[in-house]
RNA sequence: GGGGAGAUACCAAAGCGGCCAACUGGGGCAGACUGUAAAUCUGUUGUCUUACGACUUCGUAGGUUCGAAUCCUGCUCUCCCCA
């Protein structure tokens, strides 16, 4: 394929970047690739540690998939070597290592979700440990004579949890050399990561020269705010959107960001062609309320098509602006003429974990029948046959009681 | 190799023989409010039990005691200082 003028591709890569190191030798590595006609190699590595990916992974993952769309070549690495390491990076801990089963394992549930995003059809996918595994104990250590301790510990993650008397094993030292060592392996042009990756990216730049290659670029993305507006979107801080969560709840989800988080999301999760983001910047500030709405439908409709986008606007609007019944509502049989408590019926559905949990909600007036606040938590319950009777639980847990 | 400090619920962090299912903050959940599953305010936050209460929980295994998160011993892990 013919690959699209410099300029514009430049802008297409740059959308929601944060930065580019260095940002001319990108454009000298796609004039020339324009010129010979050779598609860049892009690289991208992914630890196989948490194979739930949300939005966040998203911003990252997409940009991997708009250089395939620009003719490159993308490089999807699974760490899988790596991962039997844990990456440091951020973290205030030690990750537990994993085994090379959970490895495998976790990859197929990545790549099960991630190819709602990339291209897998045109995707290069390579697992590190095959040629990282094979290194000796002396090419390991002439990886290391190319780092100084002064250079790693300056990291903030190890200064900080130098700073706190926290664990720092040795081996994690060599997690950015692994990384490194990657790029070599695959004389990548371009690696992406997010701006905490920064330290890792420049390493592998340093490794391809210390071995006379040419030197990729560093591409940093920005981590993604999660829902709760001040962390960044990760699992562990139950801040996140998942891409294979259920529509309604993705939609929720959405509206849930703060405000001003609204143009960011636009920009970076979503596909509004780059002409159209001043005047959704613009909407975001004017009138955010409708701005949140487009942007929870559009991210739904990337994850779920345009119907299930539609029902889930349906459903938000029932459950939680107009606090009805959704159609959705899941229905739970009772047998006529038998009594059952109420306790029971909920644990049952699963919409408490304990009793003791149960309890609190009904006492706290969160639980109701027919819109009536159940007061009595030992309450017990006698259908007739026929009689239908909504049950909810909390905010948003609702189900239809039938006596059969 | 030597010396010292520490391990508490989802996280952080008090408690240091009974009043401790365990202060407090964060998080979670609920109620009110709201364009919102945002913000704010209030309440709540081990399991079982209608209730009285019972049971499990303070790294781990034992021990002392009428009684232990709190005292003693072994073990595991972590941090600091010196070498």
């Amino acid at each position: 394929m013919a690959f699209l003028p410099v300029e514009e591709q430049i802008e297409i890569i740059k959308r929601g970047t944060v930065e580019i190191v260095p940002v001319e030798e990108l454009v000298e590595k796609l004039k020339k690739s324009k010129k010979e006609n050779k598609p860049l190699k892009i690289k991208l590595g992914v630890d196989p540690t948490r194979p739930d990916l949300h939005l966040g992974h998203s911003v990252i993952l997409r940009k991997l998939r708009q250089f395939q769309d620009l003719g490159h070549e993308a490089i999807l690495i699974i760490g899988g070597f790596t991962a039997m390491i844990g990456d440091p990076t951020g973290r205030n801990s030690t990750r537990p290592p994993l085994t090379s089963e959970e490895v495998e394992e976790n990859a197929k549930t990545y790549i099960e979700q991630a190819k709602k995003i990339l291209d897998l059809e045109k995707l290069t996918l390579v697992n590190n440990a095959d040629w990282l595994g094979s290194m000796s104990f002396m090419d390991v250590i002439g990886l290391t004579s190319k780092m100084t301790v002064a250079r790693m510990i300056e990291r903030d993650d190890f200064s900080k949890r130098f700073e706190n008397k926290e664990a720092i094993s040795l081996h994690e030292f060599l997690y950015p050399l692994a990384q490194g060592q990657d790029s070599v392996h695959l004389q990548s042009d371009v690696e992406l990561g997010g701006t905490d990756q920064k330290f890792n990216l420049l390493v592998g730049r340093q490794l391809q020269k210390d071995s006379d290659l040419d030197q990729q670029v560093c591409l940093m993305m920005p981590l993604l705010v999660g829902t709760d507006g001040s962390a960044k979107m990760s699992k562990s801080y139950d801040n996140y959107i998942g891409i294979d969560e259920n529509p309604n709840d993705m939609y929720g989800k959405s509206l849930s960001i703060p405000d001003d988080l609204i143009y960011t999301y636009y920009e970076l999760v979503t596909d509004v062609p780059i002409d159209e983001l001043p005047a959704v910047k613009d909407k975001a500030e004017k009138d955010p309320r409708n701005a949140k709405h487009d942007l929870a439908f559009t991210i739904v409709k990337m994850y779920h098509g345009e119907e299930a986008a539609k029902d889930a606007r349906k459903h938000f609007e029932q459950t939680v602006i107009n606090k009805s019944v959704p159609d959705d509502a899941p229905e739970f049989e009772l047998t006529a003429g038998e009594s059952a408590r109420l306790m029971d019926v909920i644990k049952e559905l699963n919409f408490s974990p304990s009793n003791g949990e149960t309890k609190r909600l009904i006492k706290q007036g969160g639980v109701s029948l027919d819109d009536e606040k159940v007061e009595d938590f030992a309450l017990e319950l006698a259908m007739k046959a026929g009689e239908e009777v909504v049950l909810k639980v909390g905010k948003r847990k609702f189900a239809i009681l039938k006596g059969v």
